[in-house]
DNA sequence: GTCTATAGTCGGATAGAC
DNA sequence: GTCTATCCGACTATAGAC
C-alpha cells in the first residue's frame, strides 16, 4: 500500500509536510467522488482543489483507484467514528433492559444516528454520497464498504427489529424490513433536490429534518408492532 | 427539434427507414444512460450497440444533449402506459366507495404496480435506473421527469394516504409520507445490489417479490393507520 | 519529494464523399 | 440519409529535471 510507504519515509526521515498533503488529497478526493463517481471525479479537479499538482495524487496513492479506495477505507473511519456512540448507547440500553420496548427505543436512537448522517450533516454530504453510490453500482469499493458499513448496520437494525416485534418475525423478514426501513431515509439523501422541491423546502435542516424524523419514528413504532 | 425534422422528412418522402433507426437509437442509449447516466456513457457505446454509426446519433436527436431529452419523452410516455392501468383502477375504486379502507386498497395497488417497475420489471430497469440518477443529482431532463413523472404519481400516493387516514393529517405530512413509502423501494430498486447479497438473493423475481410486497403492504398498513 | 512537460488514450462533434 | 475519416479537447499516467 502506499499508505504504509508513505508513513515509511516519514519515519526514516522526519517529514511531515507529505501528510499534510495526503489529508487535503484525500478530503479532495472524498468531495470530488461523493459528489460524482469514479468516472465523473477527475483527477486533475482534486489536484486543484488540494492545491497540489497531479502527480502527487500517484505519489501518494498510486493512481486514481488507489486514491478511491483509501477513500473508501477513510470512510469506514467516520462512519465509525459517528456512529459509534448511539451504536454503544442503543446496545447498553439492550443489555439494561431487554424488552420490546427497550428494543425500539434502541432501533430509535440508531435510526437517528444513521439519519443525522445521510440527511442533515453537511459534512458527511461526501462520504454518505460515495457509499450510497457505491451500493448502486458496485465498484473497487463495494466489498469494504458491504463489510464494514452497511452489513454491520444493517444486521444491528434487523436484530432490533427482531426484539422489539418478539419472536413473531423471521430473521430473513426482520432484515427485509431493516432494508426497507434504511431505504426510506434515501428520500432525503439520493432523493433529496426531488423531495425538497416536492415539499418546497429550501433545505432538509433544523425543524424540517425533525418533523421527517418525528414521522420516521411512527414508522418505527408500525415496523415494531405498535398500534 | 430533431424529432419534428425527421418526421418531416418522412411526410414528404415516404422514407420509413429511418424511424427504425431512430427507435434502435433510442432503445440503446436508454440502456446506456439508464447503466452508466448522462457523462457515463458514450455516444460511440450507443451507436454500436444501435447498429448505426456514431454520426446518426447527431442526425437524428442533435447530439448527446438532445438524445437524453429524448429519452426523458420516452420514458414519460412509458412510464404512462404501464401506470395508467392501475392508475384508474385505483381511482375507480375510490370513486365507488371513497372510505379510507378503500383508499388503503387503491394505495396497495399503485405502490405494486410502482415496485413491479422499479423491482421486478427486466424490461423497467434501464428507465428505472434513469428516473432515480436523475432525481439525485438534477440533469437537463430533471424538469421533464419531475413535472411528468414524481409529483403527479406522489400527488397520487399522498391523496391516497391523506385519505386513508381520514382528517388527523396534514397535506406536508402525507407528502412526506409518500416520499418515504416510495423511496423505501429504492432498496430493492438503486439499492439492489447490496440488498440482494444482504439477504442472499440471487435476484428479486417471483415469490421473493412477492415476499417484499407482503412486508410493503404491511408497512402501508401501518402508514394508513391500521394496527 | 515535488514539480513541469508530455505521452498516450478516449470521447464528442463534424466535414465531406457518395 | 448514411458513411469514413478526422479534429479537438480532456483525461490518466508517467518520464525526468531539480
Amino acid at each position: 500500500m502506499s499508505r504504509s510507504d508513505g508513513q515509511a519515509w516519514e519515519a526514516a526521515s522526519g517529514y511531515r509536510k507529505g501528510e499534510a498533503a495526503r489529508a487535503r488529497i484525500l478530503e479532495a478526493a472524498l468531495s470530488a467522488f461523493g459528489a460524482n463517481g469514479f468516472k465523473g471525479a477527475t483527477t486533475r479537479q482534486i489536484a486543484e482543489e488540494a492545491g497540489v499538482n497531479l502527480p502527487a495524487l500517484k505519489y501518494y496513492f498510486g493512481g486514481k483507484e488507489g486514491l478511491y479506495l483509501a477513500c473508501a477505507e477513510e470512510i469506514v473511519e467516520r462512519y465509525r467514528r459517528q456512529m459509534l456512540g448511539p451504536i454503544l448507547e442503543a446496545q447498553a440500553g439492550l443489555e439494561a433492559d431487554g424488552s420490546p420496548a427497550q428494543a425500539r427505543a434502541s432501533l430509535k436512537i440508531v435510526i437517528a444516528a444513521l439519519a443525522d448522517q445521510m440527511m442533515e450533516s453537511r459534512e458527511a454530504e461526501a462520504w454518505t454520497g460515495f457509499v450510497l453510490r457505491e451500493m448502486a453500482e458496485p465498484g473497487p469499493a463495494f466489498d469494504i464498504l458491504y463489510g464494514q458499513v452497511w452489513a454491520p448496520g444493517l444486521d444491528l437494525i434487523a436484530y432490533l427489529i427482531g426484539v422489539a416485534r418478539g419472536e413473531g418475525v423471521s430473521r430473513k423478514a426482520a432484515r427485509i424490513e431493516a432494508l426497507l426501513l434504511v431505504s426510506s431515509l434515501s428520500a432525503f439523501s439520493t432523493a433529496r433536490p426531488m423531495s425538497l422541491k416536492y415539499l418546497a423546502w429550501p433545505d432538509a435542516g433544523g425543524e424540517r429534518f425533525a418533523r421527517v424524523m418525528r414521522i420516521v419514528d411512527e414508522r418505527i413504532d408500525g415496523v415494531t408492532g405498535r398500534s
